[in-house]
DNA sequence: CGCTACGTTGAGAACAATCAACCCCGGTGG
DNA sequence: CCACCGGGGTTGATTGTTCTCAACGTAGCG
């Protein structure tokens, strides 16, 4: 993020493309990696000079317009990526079709890894998102060449893996507005990590996608805005810019000290 | 477990370990991981004849009487463990006491990776419990030794990732009904795997562990119990030994579908 | 300039938490 | 041998938080 305006806020029609589906498939180039902004972030940071050389070999360019699913649950697990702009999020669905969102991914981030045969969620596009991508038999070929690149892979599933269990305190302990309020923080903290503006805070995601995220109806994700709001804790310019105005606070409220 | 009856059933004190202490500090004799029931399961299996004095080398063994911590959130992280014998659960607290159980770990389950300095979650026994132990430095040299191992850790890092999001499902999405059924048949199908005995069913864990894990009171968790027996759908020799009378309802019921 | 998707707010219903009483069992000590 | 005690589990009554249903406002897009 910090990149491609035209990427972030729903724009890619005015490139000339308007299907979803034909955008999916319209650039599957084989891009130089040399000159890639976010290598640097990613996993293929593990390479250096001429080895960057078989990974462009390997990898592929794609795009999704906001909404656009990239793959879904139960699909064969053939392909990992690399996201390099652009927010997606990853969900489960129960047969009456209520959803969990388990992440949002942004610039950098890894995701495809799957031990089965088929994916074990979905993923689809929040804002408009370009990735990189890799077969999965391409990449255990790379990883073998390259071990300091499964390191990094490894690091990187023990960092979800304790994101994911803090996930399970906020499912499985929180009130609403601490929900929110771990939310927020968690946003704010990557946007400083990623030097994105924190004042406003953009939200690339919806209320929907918040509420599913955090186990919430959009409703009540609504009115606990509204309420931090009220507090004094937060302001909002639009539903989507948020002001933090005491992070101390916020941070109480997260950590459960009324 | 379906190992030494002694070591399950909250009887080391016999052995003439009197403190959970002492029991603790007793036991961290080099052990020769040549005879290990366990090994075959475990990570170690990635390893093959003399690579295990390697390994040998290295390892302690740990007990655990029921109740005791083994670390706690915030610990320097220095060490990491292969379960031999017993449950353990990893928890994660809030400030006033909340508590959320992020997972349950028995025979050949490894813990303790922390990419960062502390352990992000507290692991406590939950019967008796026997563990081998490694140095956290030793163990990344012993991957660098041996890629297999390594590989081995990711691929188990990976199938915790896939069990965390589907907790985060229950979590997020699930009536408490719901949840227990998928806990009864997440630990249903984990003994089969296992070879365990699966009629009756026996648990290792109590009420309130099952309700911090599945977001539930103890009092809602007992009502659910209830509730499914009354339905036909499973029958309790005991509050620990649960007969699964209609698994197809079960599943169903798990799943979402009324 | 309507349409649609998103967001907000209100009122009532539903699910689970809390508070409380009780049971059962195993261990302890009189 | 039996009474007492304590921990775990169950059940009931009440409270509370969040969901659901509904109305309304707003902004972007055709």
């Amino acid at each position: 993020m910090g990149l491609d305006k035209s990427v972030n806020e729903g724009r890619l029609y005015r490139l000339g493309v308007n299907l979803p589906e034909a955008a999916a498939r319209a650039e599957s180039l084989v891009t130089p990696c040399g000159p890639c902004r976010v290598r640097p972030l990613a996993i293929c940071s593990a390479l250096t000079g001429e080895e960057i050389q078989h990974l462009a070999a390997a990898v592929k360019s794609t795009h999704l317009v906001a909404g656009q699913s990239l793959f879904n649950e139960g699909d064969p697990a053939t392909r990992v990526f690399v996201v390099t702009a652009g927010t997606l999020r990853l969900c489960k669905l129960l047969a009456d079709g209520r959803r969990q969102v388990t992440g949002f991914l942004t610039v950098s981030d890894f995701l495809g890894l799957a031990n089965g045969e088929t994916y074990a969620y979905s993923a689809e596009a929040v804002s408009n998102a370009s990735l990189c991508q890799f077969y999965k038999n391409e990449l255990r070929a790379l990883l073998d060449r390259f071990p300091q690149m499964e390191r990094e892979l490894f690091s990187e599933a023990n960092n979800e893996l304790a994101v994911a269990q803090e996930q399970m305190l906020v499912l499985g302990c929180k009130f609403a507005i601490e929900r929110l309020s771990s939310f927020l923080l968690m946003l704010w903290e990557k946007a400083i990590r990623q030097g994105l503006p924190t004042d406003p805070l953009v939200l690339a995601m919806g209320r929907p996608d918040i509420g599913d995220y955090l186990g919430l109806s959009t409703e009540t994700v609504s009115r606990t805005f509204s309420e931090l709001r009220q507090e004094g804790v937060i302001s909002l310019d639009s539903p989507a810019r948020v002001r933090m105005l005491d992070i101390d606070r916020l941070r109480d409220i997260a950590a459960g000290l009324r």
